[in-house]
DNA sequence: ATGAGGTATAGATTATCTCTATGCATATGC
DNA sequence: GCATATGCATAGAGATAATCTATACCTCAT
């Protein structure tokens, strides 16, 4: 059976994207006449016209748009193959795309780098910080490798692995009728003002249903930023808070005057885990680096 | 990114079944300097070793089978492009491979390859006849574009379309006291010997659930391997039976002496249908036979 | 040892891909 | 209304890569 070209079809796609002969040539570097042709020869093979060549610039037919989203699929899945033979051939030796949210980079990260840089000198990895939902689209849209984030979190397509359990801690002015308190319980909350982070951070959900409360009967007026600028707050009296053992380990509450309790029990916190697309060709690669992950949160947190 | 040839990787393709370059250079019409070095180039690309060379022939390496398995799907992808856009341009001016199962196929075929051949000119129609569970492996495994079964049939994977009510006529010597008894009902067939067909035909299970006994009660002794010999057994008086309308209209019980009725109601019967690949490129062409084959019962059956 | 089966290498040939240069059609500006 | 710009098609030359034949090399079996 004759077959187009992997080529033809990457020349077909930018022609589909930009919808216009030139600056497809342009993205896939090469000139305009060695497009028309390459795309005149794939209709030939098909037997099919897939554009309309019009006055300015061209349009897909009906059976062009339906070749342009199989060969997207083609395309997407001949380069899984290649970053999967990388992977089966010398894992973590190029470059990998990591997510991860703002509550667990900062305390993570410096831990895990040297550990990554060692293990794997060729490693290029390119970071990015964001909340669960954004990371997320990264990984299915194949332009994150995988993503830090606190379990569970449902979502199609994406397969996730548990690292460690992340401890809530109680924090609050030294001042603070709770900071002395015996036997800190959860229910404890109900009765102060807490404070919280932005919206669409995950930790802002996680505090909440802590206090067993809905999402905007708390404190809406004043929420942080990020977990430093709440120890701040918490710092200058304007009310409790919750901090992540990771965070409080890493010394998120250095230098400021709060108390930093936990609770009696029972545990309560969150679950650092990891994320990738499913069939993801380097799902073996980022379970190597969960396991960075995991041995390096081994000290201060409980490991899954 | 670079990429691999889709050529190089039928070549590794051939080599993954093969086990032999001399072998897939043979099966892939090229000499077998060619297509070692179409590997030796895969390789260096994937910079991971894909195949170990032996003595006697080659093996596959971890990373070779991830590649090989990707390249498969990558391979098959293809091909649907090339029939999706196929069909979209000029549909049915191909090859399409139809299965219909026994009970249906000497009955409908005769109708509608007339009206196919009028409509689609350039249409070269395969037929295979087979029962259900293997003509849905053969439309799973890409051997059959489309096939006609009795429904529902529940298989992951497969898409189906109903056509038309075929319901079930009485047949019985004309001597069998049934044969003008008044208000034909189901339960009548409770006291009287069923004939069926042979084990594996749908058309079987179908009349053991119209007589509501289990699928082993009934004269397992005697079955038919085809309407046409189960209409002879109930002329000679061995037992009586039931037919579907599509064949008794077809003429299934001409030049038989026997007493053919329906029941009274309800309606009793089966539905005729469509089956394809889920996902299938084709499965408009499939509709469109679809069409004709509805068009084509509209006089005796009921359509759906 | 020697031959058979199977893969790698070398060099020549051929096919293809891509480029530059140019022509043609249609819309835009003065 | 004519000139001009934009965008795609075509032609021919040059570079690249694919494929072939011929042969060397290796391993196993007799």
């Amino acid at each position: 059976m004759h077959m187009p070209t992997l080529r033809q079809l990457q020349f077909f796609d930018a022609l589909a994207r930009t919808g216009s002969f030139s600056r497809a040539a342009e993205t896939c570097h090469v000139t305009q006449p060695t497009l028309s042709a390459a795309i005149k020869e794939l209709e030939a093979l098909l037997q099919v016209q897939l554009v309309e060549r019009e006055a300015r610039g061209a349009s897909l037919t009906h059976a062009g748009e339906e070749v342009a989203a199989r060969a997207r699929t083609v395309l997407a899945e001949t380069q899984d193959l290649v970053a999967a033979a990388h992977e089966a051939g010398k894992p973590l030796s190029s470059a990998f795309r990591l997510g991860a949210i703002p509550t667990v980079a900062p305390y993570v990260l410096p831990k895990i780098l040297p550990k990554l840089r060692e293990a794997y000198p060729d490693l290029k990895l390119y970071l990015r910080e964001d909340m669960t939902e954004r990371l997320l689209e990264g990984v299915r849209a194949r332009e994150l490798d995988a993503a830090l984030i606190a379990l569970p979190w449902d979502a199609p397509g994406i397969e996730t692995e548990p690292l460690a359990e992340d401890e809530f801690l109680f924090i609050a002015p030294k001042s603070h009728p709770l900071a002395a308190k015996n036997g800190l319980d959860p229910e404890d909350l109900a009765e102060a003002d807490v404070l919280l982070l932005e919206d669409g951070h995950c930790l802002r959900d996680h505090a909440l249903s802590v206090c067993s409360l809905p999402t905007r009967a708390k404190s809406t007026e004043v929420s942080a930023t990020s977990l430093q600028t709440l120890v701040h707050m918490v710092a200058g009296g304007l009310g409790v808070s919750l901090v992540p053992r990771l965070a409080a380990d890493a010394g998120v509450t250095a230098g400021t005057d709060v108390s930093l309790r936990p609770f009696t029990h029972p545990l309560i916190g969150r679950t650092i885990g990891l994320a990738w697309r499913a069939g993801s060709p380097r799902k073996g690669e980022a379970r190597l680096i969960g396991e960075v992950v995991r041995e390096s949160l081994k000290g201060g947190l409980v490991p899954v």
